[in-house]
DNA sequence: TTTGTAATTGAAAACGATTTTCATTTAGAA
DNA sequence: TTCTAAATGAAAATCGTTTTCAATTACAAA
Protein backbone atom coordinates (compact mmCIF):
# COMPACT_ATOMS: atom_id res chain seq x y z
CA UNK A 1 0.00 0.00 0.00
CA UNK A 2 2.27 2.58 -1.33
CA UNK A 3 1.27 6.44 -1.06
CA UNK A 4 -0.97 6.38 2.30
CA UNK A 5 -1.68 9.65 3.63
CA UNK A 6 -1.05 10.58 7.03
CA UNK A 7 -4.83 10.62 7.55
CA UNK A 8 -4.96 7.29 6.04
CA UNK A 9 -2.35 5.83 7.89
CA UNK A 10 -4.09 7.49 11.50
CA UNK A 11 -7.75 6.15 10.71
CA UNK A 12 -6.19 2.31 9.79
CA UNK A 13 -4.41 2.51 13.38
CA UNK A 14 -7.62 3.09 15.20
CA UNK A 15 -9.90 1.04 12.93
CA UNK A 16 -11.59 3.63 11.65
CA UNK A 17 -12.66 3.82 8.18
CA UNK A 18 -11.35 6.34 4.97
CA UNK A 19 -14.74 7.87 3.46
CA UNK A 20 -15.58 10.25 0.90
CA UNK A 21 -17.25 12.52 3.80
CA UNK A 22 -14.38 12.44 6.24
CA UNK A 23 -11.75 13.08 3.50
CA UNK A 24 -13.60 16.23 2.11
CA UNK A 25 -14.12 17.68 5.66
CA UNK A 26 -10.76 17.20 6.37
CA UNK A 27 -9.63 19.56 2.99
CA UNK A 28 -11.90 21.78 3.95
CA UNK A 29 -10.44 22.57 7.17
CA UNK A 30 -7.37 22.15 6.02
CA UNK A 31 -7.50 24.62 3.41
CA UNK A 32 -9.42 26.98 5.49
CA UNK A 33 -7.33 30.08 7.46
CA UNK A 34 -10.28 31.31 9.29
CA UNK A 35 -12.23 29.01 11.76
CA UNK A 36 -15.22 27.01 10.56
CA UNK A 37 -18.39 26.04 12.72
CA UNK A 38 -20.02 22.66 11.46
CA UNK A 39 -22.82 24.48 9.51
CA UNK A 40 -19.84 26.26 7.94
CA UNK A 41 -17.87 23.33 6.62
CA UNK A 42 -21.57 21.38 6.00
CA UNK A 43 -22.21 23.87 3.41
CA UNK A 44 -19.09 24.04 1.93
CA UNK A 45 -18.68 20.05 1.55
CA UNK A 46 -22.20 19.51 -0.09
CA UNK A 47 -20.37 21.89 -2.87
CA UNK A 48 -17.97 18.92 -3.05
CA UNK A 49 -20.58 15.65 -1.98
CA UNK A 50 -24.38 16.98 -1.88
CA UNK A 51 -25.47 13.92 -0.43
CA UNK A 52 -23.57 14.16 3.07
CA UNK A 53 -25.46 14.71 6.02
CA UNK A 54 -24.93 17.47 8.40
CA UNK A 55 -24.78 14.53 11.47
CA UNK A 56 -21.88 13.06 9.56
CA UNK A 57 -20.46 16.79 9.87
CA UNK A 58 -20.71 16.85 13.39
CA UNK A 59 -19.80 12.99 13.67
CA UNK A 60 -16.34 13.63 11.68
CA UNK A 61 -15.70 16.60 13.65
CA UNK A 62 -15.14 15.06 16.75
CA UNK A 63 -13.26 12.13 15.18
CA UNK A 64 -10.95 14.53 13.18
CA UNK A 65 -10.18 15.93 17.13
CA UNK A 66 -10.14 12.86 18.85
CA UNK A 67 -7.17 11.62 16.21
CA UNK A 68 -5.45 15.24 16.58
CA UNK A 69 -6.25 16.10 13.26
CA UNK A 70 -8.75 19.43 14.06
CA UNK A 71 -8.67 21.35 16.93
CA UNK A 72 -11.80 23.43 18.78
CA UNK A 73 -11.30 26.90 19.02
CA UNK A 74 -13.82 28.67 21.84
CA UNK A 75 -15.58 32.18 21.12
CA UNK A 76 -16.59 34.80 22.92
CA UNK A 77 -20.59 34.03 22.70
CA UNK A 78 -22.81 31.31 23.95
CA UNK A 79 -22.77 28.55 26.28
CA UNK A 80 -21.57 30.17 29.27
CA UNK A 81 -21.65 29.14 32.77
CA UNK A 82 -21.69 32.41 35.23
CA UNK A 83 -19.67 33.19 38.73
CA UNK A 84 -19.54 36.95 40.63
CA UNK A 85 -17.43 39.36 39.76
CA UNK A 86 -15.26 40.01 42.08
CA UNK A 87 -12.21 41.37 40.71
CA UNK A 88 -12.03 43.82 37.32
CA UNK A 89 -9.77 41.42 35.90
CA UNK A 90 -10.35 37.97 36.90
CA UNK A 91 -9.17 34.87 35.12
CA UNK A 92 -10.55 31.23 36.55
CA UNK A 93 -9.10 28.14 37.82
CA UNK A 94 -12.00 25.81 37.46
CA UNK A 95 -11.87 22.23 39.26
CA UNK A 96 -13.14 19.73 36.17
CA UNK A 97 -15.02 17.57 38.39
CA UNK A 98 -17.12 19.35 40.99
CA UNK A 99 -16.81 23.03 38.60
CA UNK A 100 -15.74 25.02 41.61
CA UNK A 101 -13.11 28.10 40.79
CA UNK A 102 -10.70 29.96 42.01
CA UNK A 103 -10.56 33.43 40.47
CA UNK A 104 -6.83 35.27 40.20
CA UNK A 105 -6.01 38.22 39.19
CA UNK A 106 -2.07 36.99 37.57
CA UNK A 107 -1.86 37.39 33.70
CA UNK A 108 1.71 37.66 32.81
CA UNK A 109 0.54 37.99 28.67
CA UNK A 110 2.40 40.95 27.77
CA UNK A 111 5.59 39.56 26.63
CA UNK A 112 3.52 36.71 24.38
CA UNK A 113 1.47 39.41 23.62
CA UNK A 114 4.27 41.96 21.87
CA UNK A 115 5.73 39.21 20.48
CA UNK A 116 2.82 38.05 18.75
CA UNK A 117 1.64 41.50 17.48
CA UNK A 118 5.09 41.71 15.77
CA UNK A 119 5.36 38.16 13.88
CA UNK A 120 1.47 38.57 12.89
CA UNK A 121 0.88 41.61 12.55
CA UNK A 122 -2.24 41.58 14.17
CA UNK A 123 -3.67 44.34 17.31
CA UNK A 124 -4.05 41.56 20.09
CA UNK A 125 -6.94 43.69 22.10
CA UNK A 126 -8.24 40.92 24.38
CA UNK A 127 -7.31 37.23 26.03
CA UNK A 128 -8.46 34.48 27.47
CA UNK A 129 -6.68 32.68 29.99
CA UNK A 130 -9.12 29.55 31.67
CA UNK A 131 -6.36 27.01 34.28
CA UNK A 132 -8.31 23.64 34.72
CA UNK A 133 -7.80 20.72 37.39
CA UNK A 134 -8.89 19.24 40.38
CA UNK A 135 -9.98 21.10 43.85
CA UNK A 136 -8.25 19.80 46.87
CA UNK A 137 -11.92 18.04 47.56
CA UNK A 138 -11.86 16.09 44.72
CA UNK A 139 -8.62 15.10 45.01
CA UNK A 140 -9.57 13.45 48.26
CA UNK A 141 -12.26 11.89 47.36
CA UNK A 142 -10.37 10.43 43.90
CA UNK A 143 -7.77 9.32 46.12
CA UNK A 144 -10.20 7.34 48.42
CA UNK A 145 -12.14 5.91 45.73
CA UNK A 146 -9.19 4.54 43.95
CA UNK A 147 -7.72 3.24 47.64
CA UNK A 148 -10.83 1.73 48.20
CA UNK A 149 -10.79 0.04 45.04
CA UNK A 150 -7.62 -1.26 45.02
CA UNK B 1 -32.51 56.95 51.33
CA UNK B 2 -29.93 55.05 53.68
CA UNK B 3 -27.89 51.15 53.07
CA UNK B 4 -28.41 51.14 49.57
CA UNK B 5 -26.87 48.23 48.89
CA UNK B 6 -24.01 48.48 45.89
CA UNK B 7 -26.10 46.71 43.62
CA UNK B 8 -29.07 49.00 44.24
CA UNK B 9 -27.16 51.94 43.49
CA UNK B 10 -25.39 50.53 40.34
CA UNK B 11 -28.84 49.79 39.00
CA UNK B 12 -30.11 53.18 40.11
CA UNK B 13 -27.02 54.82 38.04
CA UNK B 14 -28.27 53.34 34.83
CA UNK B 15 -31.91 53.42 35.56
CA UNK B 16 -32.38 50.06 36.29
CA UNK B 17 -34.97 48.76 38.63
CA UNK B 18 -34.46 46.71 41.90
CA UNK B 19 -36.65 43.41 40.98
CA UNK B 20 -36.92 40.15 43.47
CA UNK B 21 -35.54 38.18 40.92
CA UNK B 22 -33.09 40.11 40.12
CA UNK B 23 -31.88 40.15 43.60
CA UNK B 24 -32.69 36.36 43.63
CA UNK B 25 -30.28 36.05 40.79
CA UNK B 26 -27.27 37.79 42.81
CA UNK B 27 -27.86 36.59 45.82
CA UNK B 28 -27.53 32.37 44.49
CA UNK B 29 -24.34 33.07 42.44
CA UNK B 30 -22.67 35.71 45.48
CA UNK B 31 -23.28 32.62 47.67
CA UNK B 32 -21.74 29.94 45.01
CA UNK B 33 -18.38 28.75 44.78
CA UNK B 34 -19.22 27.22 41.48
CA UNK B 35 -19.99 28.14 38.14
CA UNK B 36 -23.37 28.09 37.44
CA UNK B 37 -25.35 27.70 33.89
CA UNK B 38 -28.11 29.59 33.51
CA UNK B 39 -30.02 26.41 33.95
CA UNK B 40 -29.00 25.53 37.21
CA UNK B 41 -29.68 29.11 38.66
CA UNK B 42 -33.24 29.16 37.43
CA UNK B 43 -33.40 25.85 39.71
CA UNK B 44 -32.11 27.61 42.25
CA UNK B 45 -34.09 30.67 42.08
CA UNK B 46 -37.64 29.19 41.70
CA UNK B 47 -37.02 27.32 45.46
CA UNK B 48 -36.80 31.12 46.66
CA UNK B 49 -39.35 32.69 44.03
CA UNK B 50 -41.16 29.97 41.96
CA UNK B 51 -43.14 32.17 39.53
CA UNK B 52 -39.66 33.59 38.30
CA UNK B 53 -39.21 32.80 34.50
CA UNK B 54 -36.01 31.20 32.84
CA UNK B 55 -36.69 34.51 30.09
CA UNK B 56 -35.31 36.69 33.30
CA UNK B 57 -32.86 34.60 34.41
CA UNK B 58 -31.37 34.89 30.98
CA UNK B 59 -32.07 38.47 30.84
CA UNK B 60 -30.35 39.03 34.67
CA UNK B 61 -27.46 37.41 34.14
CA UNK B 62 -26.73 39.86 30.56
CA UNK B 63 -27.32 42.47 33.03
CA UNK B 64 -25.39 41.36 35.73
CA UNK B 65 -22.35 41.03 33.26
CA UNK B 66 -23.23 44.27 31.70
CA UNK B 67 -22.76 46.09 34.69
CA UNK B 68 -20.03 43.94 36.73
CA UNK B 69 -21.42 41.81 38.52
CA UNK B 70 -20.88 39.10 37.13
CA UNK B 71 -18.73 37.38 34.80
CA UNK B 72 -18.74 34.42 32.20
CA UNK B 73 -16.87 31.67 32.19
CA UNK B 74 -15.74 29.52 29.36
CA UNK B 75 -16.16 25.63 29.39
CA UNK B 76 -14.68 23.23 27.56
CA UNK B 77 -17.81 21.65 25.84
CA UNK B 78 -20.13 23.41 23.33
CA UNK B 79 -20.18 26.00 20.83
CA UNK B 80 -17.02 25.82 18.98
CA UNK B 81 -15.83 26.21 16.19
CA UNK B 82 -12.75 24.28 14.24
CA UNK B 83 -9.23 24.81 12.81
CA UNK B 84 -7.02 22.33 11.66
CA UNK B 85 -4.16 21.02 13.85
CA UNK B 86 -0.58 21.90 12.45
CA UNK B 87 1.03 21.53 16.45
CA UNK B 88 0.60 19.04 18.92
CA UNK B 89 0.08 22.11 21.68
CA UNK B 90 -1.26 24.94 19.67
CA UNK B 91 -3.32 27.94 20.80
CA UNK B 92 -4.87 30.77 18.98
CA UNK B 93 -4.95 34.20 18.40
CA UNK B 94 -8.07 35.00 16.00
CA UNK B 95 -9.43 38.17 14.43
CA UNK B 96 -12.80 39.24 16.18
CA UNK B 97 -13.57 40.56 12.81
CA UNK B 98 -13.04 37.80 10.15
CA UNK B 99 -12.49 34.70 12.22
CA UNK B 100 -9.10 34.33 10.26
CA UNK B 101 -6.62 32.55 12.97
CA UNK B 102 -2.89 32.10 13.28
CA UNK B 103 -1.58 29.72 15.87
CA UNK B 104 1.21 29.71 18.60
CA UNK B 105 3.05 26.85 20.42
CA UNK B 106 4.57 29.60 22.95
CA UNK B 107 2.71 29.21 26.23
CA UNK B 108 4.54 29.95 29.44
CA UNK B 109 2.51 29.39 32.26
CA UNK B 110 4.94 27.20 34.00
CA UNK B 111 5.28 29.79 36.36
CA UNK B 112 1.65 30.76 37.11
CA UNK B 113 0.63 26.95 37.50
CA UNK B 114 3.41 26.44 40.18
CA UNK B 115 1.98 29.61 41.73
CA UNK B 116 -1.65 28.52 41.68
CA UNK B 117 -1.18 25.26 42.82
CA UNK B 118 0.39 26.15 45.85
CA UNK B 119 -1.86 29.04 46.56
CA UNK B 120 -5.00 26.78 46.14
CA UNK B 121 -4.36 23.69 46.00
CA UNK B 122 -5.88 22.25 43.15
CA UNK B 123 -3.87 19.95 40.73
CA UNK B 124 -4.06 21.95 37.26
CA UNK B 125 -3.94 19.70 34.51
CA UNK B 126 -4.87 21.84 31.35
CA UNK B 127 -5.25 25.03 30.12
CA UNK B 128 -6.64 27.55 27.50
CA UNK B 129 -5.38 30.36 26.55
CA UNK B 130 -6.66 32.59 23.49
CA UNK B 131 -6.17 35.56 22.28
CA UNK B 132 -8.49 37.74 20.58
CA UNK B 133 -7.24 41.45 17.95
CA UNK B 134 -7.71 42.54 14.25
CA UNK B 135 -5.73 40.72 11.89
CA UNK B 136 -3.63 42.94 9.16
CA UNK B 137 -6.49 42.96 6.80
CA UNK B 138 -9.30 43.91 9.08
CA UNK B 139 -7.19 46.84 10.62
CA UNK B 140 -6.75 48.33 6.77
CA UNK B 141 -10.07 48.27 5.78
CA UNK B 142 -10.86 49.59 9.13
CA UNK B 143 -8.42 52.61 8.65
CA UNK B 144 -10.02 52.64 5.37
CA UNK B 145 -13.50 52.87 5.85
CA UNK B 146 -12.68 55.50 8.81
CA UNK B 147 -11.10 57.70 6.61
CA UNK B 148 -14.14 57.79 4.16
CA UNK B 149 -16.38 58.04 7.27
CA UNK B 150 -14.54 61.64 7.97
C1' DT C 1 -50.16 59.40 48.55
C1' DT C 2 -51.38 59.06 44.02
C1' DT C 3 -50.25 59.07 39.24
C1' DG C 4 -47.75 58.27 34.92
C1' DT C 5 -44.60 55.87 32.40
C1' DA C 6 -40.69 53.41 31.10
C1' DA C 7 -38.80 49.25 32.58
C1' DT C 8 -39.61 44.60 33.54
C1' DT C 9 -41.94 40.46 33.55
C1' DG C 10 -43.60 35.47 32.39
C1' DA C 11 -45.74 32.41 29.04
C1' DA C 12 -45.59 30.80 24.64
C1' DA C 13 -43.63 30.31 20.43
C1' DA C 14 -39.74 30.51 17.53
C1' DC C 15 -35.19 29.48 16.70
C1' DG C 16 -30.68 27.39 16.04
C1' DA C 17 -27.39 24.05 17.31
C1' DT C 18 -26.57 19.41 18.54
C1' DT C 19 -27.80 14.56 19.54
C1' DT C 20 -30.38 10.36 19.12
C1' DT C 21 -32.56 6.82 16.62
C1' DC C 22 -32.78 3.49 13.17
C1' DA C 23 -32.87 1.20 8.93
C1' DT C 24 -29.58 1.09 5.11
C1' DT C 25 -25.16 1.25 2.97
C1' DT C 26 -20.22 0.68 2.66
C1' DA C 27 -15.05 0.16 3.56
C1' DG C 28 -11.89 -2.89 4.00
C1' DA C 29 -10.13 -7.20 6.34
C1' DA C 30 -10.29 -11.94 5.57
C1' DT D 1 -15.81 -12.29 -3.38
C1' DT D 2 -17.76 -12.51 1.14
C1' DC D 3 -18.64 -10.87 5.66
C1' DT D 4 -19.14 -7.70 9.22
C1' DA D 5 -18.23 -3.84 12.00
C1' DA D 6 -18.21 0.79 10.98
C1' DA D 7 -20.38 4.55 8.95
C1' DT D 8 -24.13 6.91 6.89
C1' DG D 9 -28.32 10.13 6.04
C1' DA D 10 -33.05 11.34 7.13
C1' DA D 11 -36.09 12.34 10.60
C1' DA D 12 -37.25 13.24 15.07
C1' DA D 13 -35.97 14.52 19.54
C1' DT D 14 -33.61 17.40 22.56
C1' DC D 15 -31.32 21.32 24.44
C1' DG D 16 -30.08 26.08 25.12
C1' DT D 17 -31.32 30.61 23.92
C1' DT D 18 -34.01 34.44 21.91
C1' DT D 19 -38.14 36.76 20.37
C1' DT D 20 -42.71 38.32 20.88
C1' DC D 21 -46.32 40.39 23.30
C1' DA D 22 -49.74 41.59 26.50
C1' DA D 23 -49.78 42.35 31.47
C1' DT D 24 -47.49 43.98 35.54
C1' DT D 25 -44.45 46.73 38.38
C1' DA D 26 -40.79 49.92 40.27
C1' DC D 27 -40.06 54.26 41.14
C1' DA D 28 -39.62 59.26 39.89
C1' DA D 29 -42.46 63.07 39.77
C1' DA D 30 -46.53 65.41 40.96
MN1 LIG E 1 -5.61 38.71 31.81
MN1 LIG F 1 -0.33 26.08 26.28
ZN1 LIG G 1 -13.63 19.84 42.58
ZN1 LIG H 1 -9.59 39.80 10.25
Amino acid sequence: MPNATPFQTGLRQHRRKLTRGRQVILDIITQATRHLTPAEIYRQARDKYPQLGLTTVYRTLDLLVELGYAQRVHLEESCHSYLIATRAHGHHLVCSTCGRAEEFAECDVNALVRLLESRTGYAIDAHMIELMGKCPNCQTKLRAHNARKK
